[in-house]
DNA sequence: GCTTTTTTGCAAATAATTTGCATATTTTTC
DNA sequence: GAAAAATATGCAAATTATTTGCAAAAAAGC
């Protein structure tokens, strides 16, 4: 198993190396899971990175045009990042309606069920989004707010 | 096949009776797909009903707690409200990405293939939300921008 | 009709994201 | 390695969707 350093991607890619482009690469990349820009953004605050919130925003339409990262929105109208581990790396989420808490769902087979109906009417290059929300066990339990 | 019409509903919900109100949810009911709360306000300046935004807003909360709609958000960051014809109605829509045009797709069993999954990581409660993103044939074939 | 409850309009607040522009940094060229 | 060219950054302001406080208006209950 290679581990693949931010540095190298980011070369791969043609981005040009900045110190703060790196750090978010890496806050990504070593993420248990999907971040937002503001998340990201304080994480790289709280290692005393100086780095703007706009930087980030940019680094990220970056990321995305290279596919370096996916992105979806869930309904509280953030958008969330998460680093790919290989570019057909495609998979969604369970977020805990009470916590927020997140979980990765392996497996997506979702457009082989749509892709007849969707060929039908014609639709070309799909792609989707994908979120799941419920109650995760322990707000289950503890009868959280 | 019953009429259902505006006015009853809001009655049947035990929502009270006003006149924007009711011009909303007619909206909603006789459109053709899902209207955002902006489209929804200018249809009605259209109409020349004197009606403020705000209040399209917190009608719209409204109609989601008496189930009356369902919404959902795209990856422009708009929400999108839809009347729901009964109250079992569950479809998702594919977009255009290039002229914003959406269809609704019947049937969904989405949840049946993630279900084991999601049973496994002990959630509760569960629903969903799913779009599809493409470029639909006119535009396929206009080559348009 | 009068009282109580709910809704509305309006203006201001909030919050995520984007943008212009001057400055700083990185990459390329010689 | 220094200068020129290309790219990225910080900062403040703009944009956009949505929410909120509050006083006035309308609807519901009696
Ligand atoms: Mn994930
Ligand atoms: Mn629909
Ligand atoms: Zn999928
Ligand atoms: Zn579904």
């Amino acid at each position: 198993m290679k581990i693949i350093k931010a540095l190298s991607l980011l070369k791969e890619k043609g981005l040009s190396n900045t110190g703060s482009r790196k750090r978010i690469l890496e806050a990504l990349m070593f993420s248990s899971g999907p971040l937002s820009a503001h998340e990201i953004y304080q994480r790289l605050l709280k290692e005393g990175v100086n780095c703007n919130e706009s930087t980030v925003y940019r680094n990220l339409q970056k990321f995305l045009e290279k596919d370096l990262v996916q992105s979806f929105t869930l309904n509280d109208g953030v958008s969330r990042f998460e680093f790919k581990k290989s570019s057909d790396d495609h998979h969604h989420h369970i977020v805990c309606l009470k916590c927020k808490m997140m979980k990765c769902l392996d497996l997506c087979k979702v457009e082989d069920y749509f892709e007849e109906m969707i060929k039908k009417l014609g639709f070309v290059s799909v792609s989707h989004n994908l979120e799941f929300y419920g109650v995760c066990k322990s707000c289950t339990n503890s009868g959280l707010k």
